[in-house]
DNA sequence: ATTTTAAATGCAAATGATTTGCATTTGCAT
DNA sequence: ATGCAAATGCAAATCATTTGCATTTAAAAT
């Protein structure tokens, strides 16, 4: 996270998503970064960890991290949602393409789901609800595991 | 909320829903009756409300709430849900109904949404994920309510 | 390049939802 | 009726997230 590699696509990224006015500061690129370079979803602790990691840098506040992911927010740099299983938000970059999981009410593992629904429902919606404007959504799919299943059944 | 006076659709709900191993106790059986009588998911806080607003009886503890909301979701009574917009969850009883909504990320309104994809996406998941078995599901659009564009674009 | 200023940061303390330890009470099986 | 494991109530603990305030900094204005 030594913000002076840039990897060329993350430059690129950077420059074709970083809103107007969104003040670029050293801690608020960082962030931007570990949420580029994850390939799923964090929690503010996370990111935390994962900026503050790197023992040769000065350290982050958690309250930075967290007034920054709002900022993004607000800007719809990112998205927030919130799993049933878990007792802490998770962030990530929107991006064209996402994903949607089956959580393990169990063991708590996540799995992809191939399908995204988001396109019927929101043909639906625009007939439904006139004047609603659609910025993101959210789907969970929530049970049981195969390998939970067989170890609860016992 | 007097448990003495039942309605005669609680009674046969409770009778039919309630699982063997669960024991019922006068606060479990109140708890079940707020969320019977809810027309919409309710958060610990409100079912806590709904159970002591009545001066005549006893108070009940928030722990005992919350304890028994935890029970009543391993027992697969009821399903909680955790609203992006909210930063407390929600619960309400298994039915064979539902509804998902349209959430504003600025007012929080909610539009209730007619359709609910699980069917085709449980198809799915049988043949991607063999051996997971669905208990529920949860999806939640947001965006904008027409009312808040208008009011936010000033 | 330097000054200016509103916004961002760091820290620690506050908040709010949820959980937990423990002594007491209560379903319900015997 | 009796006994015991499970449920309750209360207060204190925990955990994620937010906030107040003094200091620093990005970037606009000079």
């Amino acid at each position: 996270m030594t913000h002076k590699i840039h990897s060329h696509s993350f430059d690129e990224t950077i420059e074709k998503n970083w809103p107007e006015g969104v003040k670029k500061t050293r801690q608020r690129i960082d962030i931007y970064k570990v949420l580029y370079l994850a390939d799923e979803p964090l929690s503010a602790a996370e990111i935390y960890s994962a900026l503050n990691e790197n023992a040769s840098k000065e350290m982050y506040a958690f309250s930075t991290v967290y007034r920054n992911l709002l900022a993004f927010e607000k800007a719809g740099m990112i998205e927030k949602s919130v799993l049933t299983t878990e007792d802490n938000a998770v962030y990530e970059l929107k991006k064209q393409t996402h994903r949607h999981y089956a959580v393990c009410l169990n063991c708590h593992e996540k799995f992809t789901i191939a399908t995204c629904p988001l396109h019927e429902i929101s043909k639906d919606l625009e007939t439904t609800l006139p004047g609603f404007e659609v910025t993101g959504h959210h789907l969970e799919i929530y049970g049981y595991c195969s390998k939970c299943k067989k170890t609860m059944a016992q």
